[in-house]
DNA sequence: ATGAAAGCGCTAACAG
DNA sequence: CTGTTAGCGCTTTCAT
């Protein structure tokens, strides 16, 4: 393209990168000036032809929701640091539409693939892993099936959680579980368990009930739970979304908060305490465990074995400034 | 590739495009065949190279919030359902990052451009345009400079938000206005004004009063205002979010929401509704006018003269089931 | 209905 | 230090 533009030919590649080789000055900046003069642009296309490699990471979500955007946001700027180009998917919580991900992320020949599963099923995983494309989960289901993987202490969160509610007197308290075969449900739901035994609580297993990720699944649950005989008295939810779709059921009912009724959920969506000052929950880095996932994948790529990374949680009890009515 | 698989050549290209060429039932049968068994997946860059173009979508957007994402989903599922690659620049307000993501959308060759300008600089606009990369703005800046765009009624949005107040019985109503030189603010603020006028109030230019976009701008903002010797008993805020940290000052101020301050935004975001049956709206449509940008873009390609679309917004007044306490 | 071959823009190996 | 050249995997003429 510019090689008529000065007078030399392909040394103009060695100008752009920098390249392997030395330039002499003189001609660098005739290079320079013929580039500025055309506009000229590599073409990415050919760049990743010749080299066998394309520069693209792939980022794999069954959808976008305010947690998700964060963690992707954290990825996306590690990798874009280095230089890569970052290509999302939202596979709409769909299967067959992982598999088409997984094909285009193929014919891209993908530098590597951050994936957020969103059911069991890790087929499109295992096509990528064949095609010999790096990739890093992220909350992973129960087996991971040795695929490096980045998740949080899911135990520790669903212990924490539920201790805190019996250290405030609580015994009846009822745990929205995520339906899905999702690890991090699964080990929030033993954290739970434990915390009751330790504190000597019975556990109930009628006050575990499986639901949805939205918010409306969170007040359905609970105005469920609430028109039972015994209602329970507090509420540990999987996510926070379900954590506030749980007040706004206590709000429907009439019940106060936290007064006849403790909420405390995880992963602390940031809107939901700015407007709920009482509403208790697991908070755990979201930016960083996109990063984390972003700095694993490129590890990978430089030899590192595979490895899996565990991020810490904290219970965050918010400031409640006075007595809380039904009111929201 | 696959070439040596079957016993025929590049018609293997016919078979996977349905080619320009017919191709035999027995041959297109045996080259299948081939495919399946290697698992052979077609290079994206050697066919873009081939093709000169890159079935590539860039999405510019100047940072992912809970409306952008929505926005950015609509886009998406259109742009995907026609087989384009859609890859995202998170730009973070900084104009740089502008450019380097229009430079890497022409290295890419890319089929087309969404952006969402994040400040009144189009130059970033203006080099993709001079490369030939067609470009549809959301939420364009005051003077869009002919580029074809989607945005919102937004004179209209102001006018009937303040009507409401107006009507509700209000007179002095503070206006939280983007800093921004963002022509949807400058449109909601003439709506503003207007509908003060049309009912013959006074407009107070103390009143008006410019803010960032986080939520945390929004309770500064209305903080001060309550500490006036004279302050306002309603607030139009130019965001939802806005109105949330609104809502948070009036919460820490003691001022009771909405017998003593009502509070109005702008675009509806989901949770706020959701946890404030309060929190009446601006409603417009998000998923809608990111597929429409989408859509305007796909029609330009296809020849269609550069247009403007301009999508309608609504009042939503919520149900707010009893008095509402100073208490959040 | 199919093969052969050229060439997209780039980089790496090979001369000068 | 600089110029030439081959070839990445695809599409597309041109020739069979």
């Amino acid at each position: 393209v510019a090689r008529r533009a000065g007078v030399s030919s392909a040394l103009v590649s060695y100008v752009v990168n920098n390249g392997p080789r030395p330039v002499a000055a003189a001609t660098r900046a005739r290079v320079l000036a013929a580039i500025a003069e055309l506009g000229y642009n590599p073409s990415a296309a050919a760049r990743s032809l010749r080299l066998r490699r394309s520069t693209t990471i792939g980022l794999v979500m069954p959808t976008v929701d305010v947690i998700l955007a964060e963690v992707m946001w954290g990825a996306q700027e590690v990798l874009r640091q280095q230089g890569l180009r970052v290509v999302q998917y939202d596979v709409s919580h769909r299967v067959d539409a992982e598999h088409e991900a997984a094909e285009a992320l193929i014919g891209e020949r993908a530098e590597g693939v951050i994936w957020v599963p969103s059911t069991a099923n890790l087929s499109a995983g295992r096509r990528l892993a064949q095609a010999g494309i790096p990739l890093v989960l992220i909350d992973p289901p129960a087996q991971a099936e040795g695929f490096p993987a980045v998740d949080l202490d899911n135990y520790r969160g669903g212990y924490l959680a539920t201790r805190h509610l019996l250290d405030l007197g609580h015994r009846r308290i009822a745990l929205l579980n995520r339906a899905a075969p999702i690890a991090f449900s699964r080990e929030r739901a033993c954290g739970y368990r434990d915390a009751l035994r330790a504190a000597g609580a019975a556990v109930d297993e009628t006050l575990i009930v499986a639901v949805g990720p939205h918010i409306q699944d969170g007040r359905d649950a609970t105005m469920a739970l609430l028109d039972r005989p015994n209602p329970p008295t507090a509420i540990f939810a999987y996510a926070d979304m379900l954590a506030v779709g749980a007040l706004r059921a206590a709000y429907e009912r009439g019940v106060a908060v936290p007064q006849q009724l403790s909420v405390i959920g995880f992963d602390d969506i940031a809107i939901a305490g700015f407007l709920r000052p009482a509403l208790t929950t697991i908070a755990a880095p979201k930016r960083e465990r996109g990063a984390r996932a972003a700095q694993l994948l490129l590890g990978l790529e430089s030899g590192h074995a595979p490895a899996a990374v565990r991020l810490p949680v904290e219970l965050v009890v918010r400031e409640s400034t006075g007595p809380l009515g039904p009111q929201i």
